[in-house]
DNA sequence: ACAGCATTCATACTAAAGTATGAAATTTAG
DNA sequence: CTAAATTTCATACTTTAGTATGAATGCTGT
C-alpha cells in the first residue's frame, strides 16, 4: 500500500514538472506547441495503458463465479447440490455418505434426483453439465 | 474489419482537429497552455485505457494450455489419453467404444490402465486429477 | 393444523464400472 | 530384424452406480 502511495506521488510530481518544463520550453521559443502537445499525448497514452494493465492484473483471480440463480432454476435442493459437488471432487457414494454422515442409500437417492434435474445419465455427465452451467467451481 | 479502419480514421481526424483547435485557442489567447495540455492529457489517458481494454478483451479466450509433458511423465498412451478425454466429456464406456470404433472391453482395459497411471480409484477422480494436472481442457 | 417439500433410510433390482488374466495383432524404437 | 510397447479383444468376476418403490421424520408457510 505504501508503495502505491509513493508511486502515485512520484507520478503527480513528474507530471507537474513536465507541465512547468513544457511551459518554459514554449515561452523560451525553442519548442513548438505541437511538439509539446504530442509528447504530452504520448506520455498520457502510455500512462493510461500501464494503469489499466495494473488494475486488470489485480483482479486476475480467475475465481469462477458460481451461478446460484441457475441452481435454483434447476430446482436443486441444498443436499443434492452438496452431493453434486462431492461427486465433482471424485468421491464415491460411500465416501460421500461418510463425509455427510448419512447412509449410502440416502446419497443414492440424492444422486438419482440430481441426475434427473441436470438431465444427465451418469455422474460424469453431471459434472460436465454442471461445469457448463457454472454451478460448480472449475 | 471495416469498422476498425473507420473508427481508427475517425480517431486520427478527431486528434488532428483537436490539435488545430488547441493551437488557435492558444494563439487567440482565450485559453491558457496549461488548460490545453491538461485536456490533451486526459483525452489520451482515456484513449490509452480504451484501446488497452479492447486488446485485452480480444484475447480473453482462457484457453487452458494442456501440459503435454505431464502426459508423457505419467506414461499415458495415446489411446489411454483419448479415453480419458471422453470420460471427462461424460461418456460411458459403451459410448466411447462406439466413438472410437472398438469394443467395450478394449475401453475397459484402457480405463483400468489409465486409472493406475493417474493413481485414481474411479473415473470421476481421474477427471479431477487430470484437471489438476492440466492435462485436459477445463 | 396441514399440505408440500426436503431429508432420511431400506430393500430389491438392473446397469455400468472396474479388476484380473490371457492372448493375438500391430507399432515402434534400437 | 527383434524386443518392447501398444492396441485390441474375450471371459469371468467383483464392486459401484443408478432405478424404483415405499415410508418415516422434520421443517415451512398459509
Amino acid at each position: 500500500m505504501k508503495k502505491t502511495i509513493f508511486t502515485f506521488a512520484a507520478l503527480v510530481l513528474a507530471i507537474l514538472a513536465l507541465f512547468q518544463l513544457s511551459k518554459y520550453s514554449i515561452i523560451a521559443g525553442d519548442t513548438s506547441i505541437e511538439t509539446v502537445i504530442a509528447i504530452i499525448a504520448v506520455i498520457f497514452f502510455i500512462i493510461g495503458i500501464v494503469i489499466n494493465k495494473r488494475v486488470l492484473h489485480k483482479k486476475k483471480t480467475p475465481t469462477q463465479e458460481i451461478n446460484y440463480q441457475k441452481i435454483e432454476e434447476l430446482g436443486l435442493s441444498k443436499r443434492e447440490y452438496e452431493v453434486l459437488c462431492q461427486i465433482a471432487m471424485g468421491l464415491s457414494n460411500k465416501e460421500i455418505a461418510q463425509k455427510l454422515f448419512v447412509s449410502e442409500s440416502t446419497i443414492k437417492t440424492h444422486v438419482s434426483n440430481m441426475l434427473v434435474k441436470l438431465d444427465a445419465k451418469r455422474r460424469t455427465q453431471a459434472i460436465q453439465i454442471a461445469k457448463q452451467l457454472q454451478i460448480i467451481p472449475l
